[in-house]
DNA sequence: CGTACCGGACCGACCGGTCGGTTGGTAGTG
DNA sequence: CACTACCAACCGACCGGTCGGTCCGGTACG
């Protein structure tokens, strides 16, 4: 039984990602995806357009993901010291779910190609966009101190590179707290951080 | 007159350096390598063992800069506080003037053989561990608050992730202010960080 | 029977690396 | 000084192998 349908595209693209970060998107060959997938080469392009194509949908993902659920927090009526804990950890929820893939978007930008930069760009601009609106929204409250807002640039890779590099016995959660303890002590202002 | 000496070498490192951050180590072919360089194959290979060996020296300079420089920032008579900012300070003095280096010291890990991981790996532990040697001081001192250690394997990456995406028009010096900044507010204590 | 699915022979391009050979500058010798 | 010996620097044809991708002939399920 030769699993049909979506099924057999989920494989791939999950096996490829778990390749893609092990080994580099260039340094993973077309035969290693077949073994892998347990497929021939008409087999694998019958569910994929190019290795290429393969690896923006990878790259998607995962940013899509926090996209949206970035969405929901943004929605919600509480404060912004509360929005900014809740990106947080759904941040660090989504990377732990998903380490390959964004292993991958934080290591293959380059190895997109023009219209796959775009596409990524795009995503990683909107998210950062949602941690700039809670930010400046938090300064005004007065929950935050005013902030410089190019410090949002890093906050992609503060996590990001954590999660790539941290043994893999360390929980998540505890990845996601050290990372949240600095970052609300370094943004809320003092009568608030302690 | 074809420029002898060691001369050669750097321009080797340097035009890789620069290649291998744009496309990727295994997204760069040979024959770009000789183009930038200037040179034919036999011209190349009299200079350098290998692609890989290539790669592993570019990948092995910016952080042995890093890790020269911290030690004499750690050797200083200083508080802790001071030295941390140094640290910051350095490491985004050195990530501006080497940004392609950095950028292949970011993405280019997997690219590496055993060896090659190995040693790099161990540099970056011994970095870390300068970060960490501050932090525990500080804390012993009452200048920051205990700061869970794990923490400190995001640094490089809220560093470098910072530098690579950073539109180039910014100053590196405005970098660094920004995240060092909130870092400063985050692990000082109260009293001290206004 | 149609059609979704798949294997594998096959393609040209390109990969990293080797090798035999040329050249031009320099050091040694009488 | 002339002459030789030597060698770092360099070239580019060439190597076997692998790359991503195409295509065609099945096969088996609905």
């Amino acid at each position: 039984m030769p699993t049909r349908g979506e099924d057999t595209r989920a494989r791939i693209v999950t096996a490829s990602a778990a390749l893609f970060a092990r080994q580099g998107y260039h340094g993973t060959g077309l035969s290693e995806l077949l073994d892998a997938v347990g497929l021939g080469k008409g087999g694998l392009y019958h569910h994929i357009a190019s290795k290429e194509q393969l690896l923006l949908e990878i790259m998607l993902e995962p940013i899509d993901r926090v996209l949206a659920s970035s969405d929901r927090i943004l929605a919600a009526d509480t404060d912004a010291t509360t929005k900014l804990r809740a990106l947080g950890d759904d941040l660090g929820q989504a990377m732990a779910a998903d380490l390959s893939a964004w292993t991958v978007f934080l290591r293959e930008y380059s190895a997109l190609g023009q219209d796959g930069k775009t596409q990524v760009l795009g995503r990683r601009q909107a998210y950062l966009d949602r941690w700039r609106r809670v930010l400046i929204d938090g300064a005004a409250s007065g929950e935050f101190r005013p902030i410089d807002l190019a410090f949002v640039e890093s906050i992609l890779g503060l996590f990001i590179y954590t999660f790539v590099w941290a043994r893999d016995d360390t929980p998540a959660q505890e990845l996601t707290n050290s990372i949240m303890g600095v970052l609300m002590h370094g943004i809320c202002t003092p009568t608030r951080s302690a």
